[in-house]
DNA sequence: TCAATGTAGATTAAGTTAGTCGTAAAATAT
DNA sequence: ATATTTTACGACTAACTTAATCTACATTGA
């Protein structure tokens, strides 16, 4: 049930680029994204390519060029990015929803493996396809406030070193927010630390 | 997040185990088990070998040999064959609880890709290391039964045609049974179809 | 003994993964 | 103009995985 490095990697460069938006960076350079991961850059590049491809992020070439963003990070879902980069979440190909193909089994409608799995997948998207990056780079950022951290990207990052302390109060301040809809069957770790606790 | 082939067939076959067991089966050939889901015979026969060597089944040699589950079918989860089969069920090593590995970022403890991954994996393990190989049987049968199918690896299944349509009244009399532990996160379809609405 | 079956290991063909390399094109700075 | 820095784009590859197949051997029942 392996994601790829490749998806892996495009996904925390979508969440670099969330960040450094959230900061007030526009335009990130693939080498700096590479060393805040430590990714191979080459191999980023062919990344950041399939997303512009895709149109989740847009890019300036030339000196002082690099890649930010093409939308709102809410309106980039986790599953969109990894369907992209690593096809299908289901684990089967008969209980996919996006890319159904059919299986080897006599009669799929008496496969008890096949109903299993699409609990499985449903689980998975279901997670997936709920969270958006702007999640994601919301838990990253209230962690590292929380904690006092530098905050990547940001270009006061290496300044005062006082600073940290002061955004990280007014964090906690922030804490609570907007509920999102019900959450059925995807409680967990990501969930409880945006702060809804609807369910 | 794709499960192998050789992850499915294994799965395929034991629940057919389970099946011929359900049935008065002690004992089914490869050749048998390949032939019912069309499986390639010689792959199969090595993928049963790793069960075996796992302890999950038992073999009988020479003429009228064959395969049979070591274990009842509650003692297997389908959790524990995908581990067996496909390795860890997490998408990234770093959220792994049987094989952990360190990621490249920078700090774990700050990445929300991880507390991401971290629910997926939760939300899979939950459903694969709940449910067992008697659970996906129970399901598969309570089907066909109550389609009034033949069922595989009966000696009956071949002789009189009424036969199926009596088990399919008895089926439906005994639908309503035990219910499992509160489930919280995992509800689904094979959820619903072991009649369990505890949730 | 014979035929059917599991046991074991070597081999393989195709595909995927995780990259690297090299060059071109664009933008900026001087 | 020219040099420099960056993305753009395509070709290439080494290692690994997947999904098998092939061959020879061991065991058992009739």
């Amino acid at each position: 049930m392996k994601l790829s490095k490749k998806g892996e990697y495009a996904l925390r460069s979508l969440i670099n680029l969330g960040i450094a938006a959230e900061v007030g960076r526009s335009l990130v350079q693939v080498a700096e994204l590479a060393e805040n991961e430590q990714l191979p850059a080459k191999f980023l590049e062919q990344i950041m390519q399939l997303l512009k491809e895709a149109g989740l992020v847009e890019s300036e070439r030339g000196k002082f060029g690099g890649y930010r963003l093409a939308k709102p990070t809410k309106k980039i879902t986790i599953g969109e990015v990894v369907r992209l980069i690593d096809g299908p979440l289901a684990p089967i190909g008969c209980v996919s929803q996006s890319a159904y193909e059919k299986c080897t089994c006599p009669d799929e409608a008496h496969c008890g493996l096949r109903m299993l799995m699409l609990d499985v997948r449903n689980a998975i998207a279901g997670i997936l396809d709920r969270y958006t990056l702007a999640d994601v780079v919301e838990v990253t950022l209230r962690k590292l406030r929380r904690d006092g951290l530098p905050l990547p990207f940001s270009p006061e990052a290496d300044a005062a070193s006082t600073a940290p302390r002061v955004s990280a109060r007014l964090a906690r301040k922030q804490a609570h927010r907007a509920a999102k809809p019900r959450l059925d069957a995807t409680a967990g770790a990501l969930h409880e630390l945006l702060g809804d606790y609807t369910i």
